[in-house]
DNA sequence: CGTTCAGTTGACCATGATCAAGAGTGGTGG
DNA sequence: CCACCACTCTTGATCATGGTCAACTGAACG
């Protein structure tokens, strides 16, 4: 299903057939399976692919030589899990599946000839990189200035916000298959902390978790608890870049030296 | 003085003679003055230019609807701010001089040309492009998982290593010329509570600040402190990565439509 | 000299952490 | 089919890290 992967990038821009196509034969080509709670790759591999996300829910996280650990952002399905690995030479982030997870591997070669032979698709890459750099500064925000009700108020919209955008709402609701743990380990708070955190948002009325589901009855009123600003995801509705006259940015070592 | 840039992106890769001589015209072209405290831009302005700091430090910078005020990195001699202006059309943050400012304004056109003909530049630019996001990741750990004491020797050592990258440090020596309350922005505390934390790191031994310079007598006993491990900030020193054989990876709008 | 700003100190407080235990749920194997 | 185990969620009691508020010092600068 590289539905998910189309949706998300034609957030961003248009894609035509052939862009379509690729994609789809680039999902395809050649998938893995990760079990929950087990790692797609860790701090300090040498990257072989660029893992797109077909189903399921991941999350990047860094640990403290202690244990501590933070997630920095979770992959959804349609997101990308880095285009660096053509340039550095060590994940810097380990990558853990939450659910059972799907994933398309694409490598180098295969990379290369999509970017160059489809530059809509290539300007879509480079846009979902920008936006997860984004995403990574208001998570910054979150933790830095955020309190404990803000901060799983501002998750639960970016999280029901890019699942929309990949078409994985339907009204209200949405999957939530993660725990508080894991919402814990991103927020930077304690388990018992976003526990408790919750209950007051539910008896605000601003959200109902059950059955790894999670309903929103308001989203403005949800926004309004996690001061949320949409702005940051770059979601760009409607008024879509355009793909047309592209040249050459960035370019890659077209082998490992 | 494109000295600073020079050596910052050859801690990355090794630049030839035409592509320091194509820094050096980059950037003596268009420079630009700011004061301290001043914006350099806003988020929600449209950029018109890609930003090198040659002289000063900056911040980026978001803030909440309330006031509350998150920076989320800091832009040394030799960093860049943000490629994105060619793919997303809104800044979503803002950049503010800390001290006296003199940036380099490139513009679409001259950035073009640049990374057209000078692949090594190119790759170094995407480098430094991908370790800024990988000092995002680590901020979202500094404030999500270390206590104050632990922020704030991370952050010093940070910069140190980023300063003595672009050859700004003599010895265990760096200016310093940031005060309490912008630390307290970047970490996450209170002024009153970074002062107390400095303190506490002095009174240890771990760090001496005085005239807007830091000493920093054992780098290993302040990185212990701040359970720092450089490898996030990807110096690659020695093992440089080859600017030979580049194909094009990404690539963007040659103009806005 | 007065004003401003960075740094400092003290008293008190609150958000969220820690520790511990129990309830509900689902999965697995005997 | 049931017993057991593991995991997630929940609740209570207590504690500590860091926040808040307020005042004062000293240096820089006009």
């Amino acid at each position: 299903m590289p539905n998910a992967l189309n949706r998300r990038l034609q957030a961003y821009i248009r894609l035509d057939e052939s862009d379509r196509a690729e994609l789809a034969r680039l999902s395809a080509k050649s998938t893995r399976r990760v079990a929950a709670k087990r790692d797609l790759f860790r701090e300090g591999d040498a990257p072989k692919f660029v893992y797109l996300v077909l189903d399921g829910w991941a999350c990047q996280y860094r640990t403290l030589r202690d244990g501590r650990r933070q997630i920095v952002d979770f992959s959804l399905p349609g997101d990308l899990c880095d285009l660096n690995i053509f340039i550095l030479d060590r994940a810097d982030h380990s990558v853990g599946a939450l659910t059972a997870l799907t994933v398309a591997e694409i490598g180098r070669d295969d990379l290369h000839k999509v970017v160059t032979a489809n530059p809509g698709i290539t300007t879509a890459l480079w846009w979902q990189e920008l936006v997860s750099k984004s995403i990574h500064r208001e998570w910054i925000v979150t933790v830095g200035q955020r309190s404990a009700e803000e901060r799983i108020a501002h998750l639960f919209v970016e999280l029901f916000l890019r699942l929309e955008s990949v078409g994985l709402t339907s009204g209200q609701c949405c999957d939530f298959p993660i725990t508080q743990v894991d919402l814990a380990d991103a927020t930077g708070l304690t388990a018992v902390h976003v526990n408790r955190t919750i209950q007051e948002l539910r008896r605000k009325g601003l959200v109902t978790l059950e059955g790894r589901r999670m309903t929103i009855p308001s989203l403005p009123a949800l926004q309004a608890a996690g001061l949320f600003s949409p702005d940051y995801l770059h979601l760009a509705r409607g008024k879509r870049a355009s793909p047309q006259r592209h040249e050459p940015l960035l370019r890659i070592p077209a082998a490992v030296a």
